[in-house]
DNA sequence: CACTAGTATGTGATCGATAACAGAAGGAGT
DNA sequence: ACTCCTTCTGTTATCGATCACATACTAGTG
């Protein structure tokens, strides 16, 4: 058998506070309390912990401190199962801040429909304890979580009980400068695809959509949509472009955009010089598209950051401060898929 | 105050195993004996003790007996941070798997260059203590995984140790139907656009294009390529294209396809009149684009729980059966980005 | 200088489970 | 009837941290 130096076997068992208490000539207790607060320590005391720490290495086993102090350190992200292609980055944002703050971040997709999706949430549930849970899937009856376990659960893009909803405000100001910009091209009468109507960002959208369209007196050629793929936007650009006066479409994310580009494809309407098509998500393939698509680009990161925060803050009533939802970064990209409202000619050959 | 039912409030504090013991008037030991194996428990023993359980709600605390054993039931799963379109669908499918095993699965985005890379992961691994880690990115010495913590690690889509890499056949059989596919339409040069060289299954699609041109007697008419995103899928059609002998393309992915589609498109070659395209992933929206994308459909939630299996079947060594791999659900889907090879016109105008 | 209040540190109990060992019950063999 | 082995169950220690309480040390007051 070969030697091994003993050293290069050291770590495989951590060290405890015991061990850091012995080396530093103190009691464990004095050393749990470095943790909690080092500024109730006498400075020498604390010198001599922090240098015996340093040198065993020692971290804390959360194991322990959970089952001590109940409170436990992990956190459930809750995403949606159908979706296949679920923004990942939103998910890495609110991991991220997580991590920052200590906690863990189980992923679990919740899928199926009601009944289904209510069980398989009271397994997950019950298969540990969370500190709090953070959807970025509507949630049917946010009751059952609250009433299940006593946690705090936050609904991404939900409004939260101040009712300042972090995307309310923006966007609002991108469904403006969607419509501004449509205007802008002269078209006078334009649609929406619509999202999910469960999902926040879908009503958000199609309500600022609404007035918007409103506020620049514009016509509202209708309203469709069902879910977020391609093939709904696919079938209610089909139904929208019943009425052929359309000269626009927003759709409500860039897979609906890219479904409804297609069914005018097969509808023989060239884009953009029949329909001006607009996505909102700027995937990244978005821009690579004929024709590339116009959309609205947004830091996911920073969405999926902030709403983690948000959780954090129900979880800490010492309240750290609000870590600023920042005006959450959103602007309107301009790409080929939307140009100048056809002249006249086609309302005219197709109108009446 | 208003009187609440005293059962109404009972569930705040779960029960415990003296609790279910004294209920059921037997041992705390026995009740942990009858989570343990019941089958060592007499009949009668077992029966009263199941009673309590059912009765008080029982379920234990992971948290209590992940001390004592030292066991955790926590496992990471490690994400591409720059991809941002990662297929949750993977991980649904490793997380369901995971869950299914009475494991945890802790999400993190590995992103960064080396060295920073290397600092985050070992924060991370810092932070708890892990039973496995599951990596869906290339790690660029495993070595540090293995070394820092006694942990096994699993690397998606590489080779385990018997060197049955689980997308090896399949890969290779897919890869096979593009080129059977594409010659059959009389292409008789293609060019592939491959992915980032760490990836396994990007070095598994380029080798098996290049067998699969050799074996069916095609001229390689080059490979490009370097990462995963739609631009770099731009990027080597331009390149590729300076070949103007090349008739079809293979791209090691459905967004490098698209960008390559775009290229296409701004060099003026008509797809698939001029040129054929083929992906591979099947993005959802993929059937929806103009033209609408040939591509390779797999089961990815499939690969990801088979991925997970992996990891679980090296985590408990007593081998509760290889789940069976399974032949990786996985074939050819035929659309309009793919046609017959032009006939020849081409060829003698723009060749030498 | 004794007394008190406040700060800093130490001692033992505890969280809820499993591990290790000991003891009780039930058959088989002589 | 007695021993011995096997099977089942109970008692106590333990994992590594925090909590509750006790005690030692300072410093301030009359």
């Amino acid at each position: 058998m070969t030697q091994t130096p003993a050293e290069s076997r050291q770590p495989v068992r951590a060290a405890t506070i015991y061990e850091v208490a012995r080396l530093a000539g103190v009691s464990h207790q004095t050393v749990s309390r470095y943790m909690a607060d080092r500024s109730k320590l006498k400075a020498a005391t604390s010198e001599k912990v922090e240098r015996a720490m340093a040198e065993l290495k020692y971290s804390p086993n959360l194991t322990a401190r959970s089952l001590r102090t109940k409170a436990t350190y992990r956190l459930l992200a809750l995403v949606p199962g159908a979706s296949p292609y679920f923004p990942s980055r939103m998910l890495n944002g609110a991991a991220d801040a997580a991590h920052a703050a200590g906690y863990q971040l189980d992923v679990v997709a919740l899928e199926g429909t009601g009944p289904e999706r209510t069980a398989r949430l009271r397994r997950i549930l019950d298969g540990g304890p969370f500190a709090g849970a953070l959807s970025f899937v509507p949630i049917p009856n946010s009751d059952l979580l609250q009433a299940q376990e006593r946690i705090p659960v936050v609904v991404a893009g939900e409004y939260d009980d101040k009712m300042r909803g972090q995307g309310r405000m923006s966007d609002g100001s991108a469904a403006q400068a969607i419509v501004a910009h449509l205007a802008g091209l002269g078209h006078r009468r334009i649609a929406h695809i619509a999202g999910p109507q469960e999902w926040p960002a879908a009503r958000n959208r199609l309500a600022m959509y609404r007035q918007a369209v409103s506020d620049a007196g514009l016509e509202d050629g209708g309203v469709a949509g069902a879910e977020w793929s391609s093939a709904s936007g696919y079938r209610a650009a089909r139904t929208l472009m019943g009425d052929s006066s359309i000269t626009a479409i927003f759709a409500a994310n860039d897979q609906l955009a890219i479904g409804a580009m297609r069914a005018l494809h097969e509808l023989g309407f060239s884009v953009p010089a029949d329909v001006s098509v607009v996505g909102w998500d700027d995937h990244p393939e978005s821009a690579f598209l004929v024709p590339s698509l116009t959309t609205v680009q947004m830091d996911l990161e920073a969405q999926g950051s902030s709403t983690m925060h948000q959780l954090l803050a129900a979880l800490t009533p010492d309240a750290p401060a609000p870590p600023e939802p920042g005006p959450t970064a959103m602007r309107l990209v301009v790409r080929e898929s939307s140009g100048p409202a056809p002249s006249g000619l086609r309302q005219t050959r197709l109108g009446s």
